[in-house]
Parts: C-alpha cells; structure tokens; sequence
DNA sequence: GCGACTATATCGTGTCACGATATAATTCAA
DNA sequence: TTGAATTATATCGTGACACGATATAGTCGC
C-alpha cells in the first residue's frame, strides 16, 4: 500500500518544485514586507493583521473576540490574548455589546486607525507592484502546469 | 507634519479595508491549509518550507545553511537551528562541500522526498482551487483598484 | 603565516499560540 | 422561575521557534 498511495501517484516533476518554491517565495518575501512594515509603524505583524480584520470587518461598531479570532484563524484564547495585548498598547478599546453581555466589542483608537492607514497605503501599494508577479507565479501551476493530461505549448522556459 | 505626512495623504476608503482584509483572509487560509498538511504528514511548517526550498533549489546536489537561510527569510542561525531539528528527524543529511569545507551540503532522506512529494501534489491540487479566488482579491486591489471604473478622481473621500 | 572575512553552530532570551481550565452571561426545558 | 447545558471571554502554564550575541572552523589576500 505504501507503494501505490495516491499522493505518490503522480510524480512532481523538477520544474513543478521550482515554482512551488518560486511561489512560496514570493509569498514569504510579501509576509516580510508587511512584517517589516508593521515593526516599523510600531506594531507587531499580529496586530497589524488584527486592525485589519477589525477594520474590514462588515459592522462598523466593533468586532467581537470571537469574529477576530475566526478571521485569523486562532483558537478564542489566543484572540482574547491578543485583543489584551492591544488594549495595553492602546490600540484597541474595549466595550460591551448592548444585547448580550458576553460579548466583548473592539474599537480601533485614533492612533490605531493613523497606523493602519498608513500601514494599509503601503500595502496596496506593495501588492500592486507585487501582483503581476504573484500572478505569473500561480498561472505557471494552474492550467497544465504538473501537467499531465493535456499539452500545453511550450514556452521554452 | 503629522497632520499632512504622505502616508496619511489619501485616505483609504472602507471598501478599501474590506478588500485588504479580505485577501489577508484568504492567505492566511492557504497558509493554514499547508500547516494543517505539513503537521498531518508528520512534520513542521516550517520543515515543509525548508523541504521545498532545498528541492526546489537550481544545484540539485543539495544546498547550503545560507542559501536555505535566504530562501526562506530566516537569520543564517535560525537556519542552521533549523536544520539541526531537520537532521535529528532524519529528514535531512548533512554532508560538506568539497570545494569549502566551511559549508555544509543538506540533502533530503527518502522520507523526506516521500513527504515532499505527497505535500507538493496537495497544495497544487489546494493552489489551482484557490488561485482564482487570490486572483481574484488581487485583482479588485490592482489597477485603480480602489476604486471605481466611474468616477474616480474624487477629491472627496 | 597572519589578519580579515565568511560559513556554520551554540546559548540564553523573549514572544506568542496553544490546551486546559475558569468565570460570566444566555438559553431552554420542565 | 430554577437550573442544567451552551456560548463568550479570560487566565495560566507550557512549548516551539526565531533572534542577537557570540564562538568556532575554514578560506583568502598579502
């Protein structure tokens, strides 16, 4: 059975591991423009991602715990943690929602929102300069890339 | 100067946030799904980065502590530590470099190659799924992105 | 051969997410 | 209503891992 698993099926040729590489590349080179931003406006990367998510959040008053923590995909805890970290670093504010008394609301302060400004200007400036490029990279593993079934016309490469 | 600084320029609008939480939502969606494939395959993260990296690399003679440290972004220790972890689960050899013998030659265990190989066809199964939908983000971010195809040139917010 | 430089390794430290658990508030059934 | 089950958030101890500082080994120019 170990022989014939059906991950180990199909090959991954050499050119496929490249451009997995390329590709995890470009995104840990993006992960590290941000982080690098975040540190520089003063903010951890997890507190960057946090205004973020607070920030683009559908409701305007305020997000939960809860919500933060399924946006970024920690378990409640490690948000409740992080929402404490940021309350002491003055980014967010905590407040209770009116209907259910559990539930905790956070705002952005005025400085939190001056640093995801800025933060979120850079940002779209990065991707737009990094898109093509990302872009390039998911199109070479898209259509045939593995390849397998159909031909693609070789470009050289 | 802090009222007119460059970066706080042109205010970001509210769909603006949106789409940036948006597409950092579903990154760090893919990057769970490759955690949640590494560490069902037995191994790290990080270790499944350093695999690719080292597999993906151009020398297929295996690669040294520093260009696996500038593949993936770390300090050339934090590269070695790495390493060291990798070696003590028998996913990686260490050998030397016949021409310096400063440096050291990592190179990928069968087992390692095996747990690659699996992983790889995975996430390009998971990436041509997904491509479309960070194509998507990226594209609503990218040319006048914010914005609106009428009327854009908006002095106002 | 000697000093400057490069490549890798070691050690102590700090951050942060987690599991387990605790506390508070809501819901629902009887 | 009461009170058990459920949900939302918080607390605490632990472990993984990257880092800075530093050490050691090897190479090169002179």
């Amino acid at each position: 059975m170990a022989t014939s698993e059906r991950a180990s099926a199909r090959p991954i040729s050499a050119a496929d591991y490249r451009r997995l590489a390329a590709f995890r590349h470009a995104l840990r080179r993006f992960l590290a423009f941000s982080e690098a931003a975040a540190r520089k406006a003063g903010i951890t990367p997890q507190q960057h991602q946090a205004l973020l998510a607070i920030k683009g959040a559908p409701s305007a008053a305020g997000v939960t715990v809860g919500y933060l923590a399924r946006q970024l995909l920690l378990q409640p805890n490690s948000a409740a943690e992080l929402a404490d970290r940021m309350v002491n670093c003055g980014l967010l504010v905590r407040g209770e929602a009116a209907d259910d008394r559990r539930r905790v609301l956070l705002c952005l302060t005025p400085s939190a929102e001056k640093a995801l400004q800025a933060l979120s200007t850079a940002h779209i400036r990065e991707l737009r300069e990094s898109a093509p490029v990302v872009d390039g990279l998911l199109e070479l593993l898209k259509p045939g890339g593995a390849k397998s079934h159909r031909r693609q016309r070789t470009a050289s490469t």
